[in-house]
DNA sequence: ATGCAAGTTTGCATCATGTGCAGTTATTCC
DNA sequence: GGAATAACTGCACATGATGCAAACTTGCAT
C-alpha cells in the first residue's frame, strides 16, 4: 500500500520538495544572491551535483511552487462545468484559486516579493506563467471550439490582469482584500474599455 | 555640430550599438549557447572585462534592440492626442509601432524567434515587457486620471494581447498579415468576453 | 596647448555556475 | 538472493560574473 508509486518516485518527490523548501528559507532569510547553490544542497543533504539533477538552477528550485501552483490552476478549470465558456471557467477557477477567501498562500507571497526584487527571479516567474497562459488558451479554445486568436486573448488578458491586480494589492500595502483587487480587475477587463 | 552630446557619451553609445549588433549576428548564425561572451567582445573590438560594462549579459546585449522598441512605443503614446483616453491612445500607438503596414521589422522578428527557441532569453523578454506594462500603466492612469487597477488592467491586457497576437502570427507561419491578427485580437478584446 | 580631474578600458584574480563522465550506492523485480 | 536499472556523488573543466588597481582617454579650465 505505497499509496501512489514506489519507494523510488515517492524518494525523488520528498528530495524535490525539501529542496524547493530549503531554497525558499534561504533565500528568504539571506537574500536570492548570498545564497550559493552548494549551501541548498548542504541544507537538503544532498551534493551539489545531485542539486542539478533535480533542478537547472537555483531560479528552477525556487519556481517549483510555482509549478505546483498552476497545476491546481488548470485542475480547476478542467473541473468547471462543461457548458460554461472558456471566459467564465476561467476567471471562476482563477477566483477560486488566487482570490481564495482569506488565506492567500503564504508562500505564494513570499515567492512573489521575492521575485519584486530580483529581475532574475521575475523573469523565470513570467515565463512559468507564460506558459501555463499557453495550456490555458488551448483548453480555452477546446472548450469554445475557436482555433483563432481569441482564446489566447483571453487567457493573456486574464492573467496579466491578474497579475496586474496583484501588484496594486502588494503596492497598496493590501488595504483591501485581494479577491476585491480581483473582481475589480475582471470587472474592469469585462466591460468594454 | 556633435547633435546631442560629446564625444564621449557617443562613443559609448556607438560601442553599445556595436556590441549588441555583435550578439545578434553571432547568436543568429550559431545558436545561443554557441556563442561565448568572449566571442561577442572580439567581434566588436572590446575586452571581455569591458562588455561587462556595458551589459550585464549576454542576454541583456541582445535585449538592448528591445528597450529601444519600447522607447519609441512609449513615445507614440506620449504623441497621441491628449483628448483620446488610455485605451485608445494605447491601441492606436500599438498598431502604429507593432503592426506597421508591411515591414514587421526583421531585427525585432529575429529576436522574437530566438526567444521562443532559447528559455533565457523568452524569459528576459517577458521581463522587459513587463517593465514597459508598468510605464505605461502609470502613463495611462495619468491620461485618464485614474489612480485604481483599471490603468494597470489595460495595460497588461493589451500587451499581453499583442504578444498572444504574434505568437499566433509565427505559428501559422504569416497567412495573415500581422496587423490583421493584431486588430483581430484588439476586436476579441475589446468586445465582452 | 597644456595639464589635471574625471571617466573608461583592460588584465588579473577569484568565486560561482552548469555539465559530462565514471565509479559507487540504492531500488526494483524476477 | 542477484541481475538490471536508476539515482547519487566527486572530479574535471569551461564559462560566467565581479572586484580591484593600473593604464589610458576625454573633458575642461586656464
Amino acid at each position: 500500500m505505497t499509496g501512489t508509486q514506489g519507494l523510488r518516485e515517492r524518494k525523488k518527490a520528498e528530495t524535490r520538495l525539501a529542496v524547493y523548501r530549503a531554497a525558499m528559507r534561504l533565500t528568504v532569510d539571506k537574500g536570492y544572491e548570498n545564497v550559493t547553490v552548494e549551501a541548498i544542497a548542504e541544507e537538503s543533504n544532498i551534493s551539489r551535483r545531485t542539486f542539478f539533477n533535480y533542478f537547472s538552477d537555483k531560479a528552477d528550485a525556487l519556481m517549483y511552487g510555482e509549478e505546483e501552483r498552476h497545476r491546481r490552476l488548470i485542475a480547476a478549470f478542467r473541473a468547471r462545468p462543461a457548458e460554461e465558456s472558456g471566459w467564465t471557467a476561467l476567471s471562476s477557477a482563477t477566483l477560486e484559486l488566487f482570490g481564495s477567501i482569506a488565506e492567500p498562500d503564504r508562500e505564494w507571497i513570499a515567492r512573489t516579493l521575492l521575485a519584486r526584487r530580483h529581475p532574475t527571479l521575475l523573469a523565470r516567474q513570467l515565463a512559468n506563467l507564460l506558459e501555463l497562459e499557453q495550456q490555458l488558451a488551448a483548453l480555452i479554445a477546446e472548450r469554445d471550439d475557436d482555433s483563432g486568436v481569441r482564446p489566447r486573448v483571453i487567457a493573456a488578458a486574464l492573467l496579466s490582469s491578474m497579475r496586474a491586480a496583484t501588484n496594486l494589492w502588494l503596492d497598496d500595502d493590501q488595504a483591501r482584500s485581494l479577491p476585491v483587487v480581483m473582481s475589480e480587475a475582471l470587472d474592469a477587463l469585462a466591460s468594454r474599455f
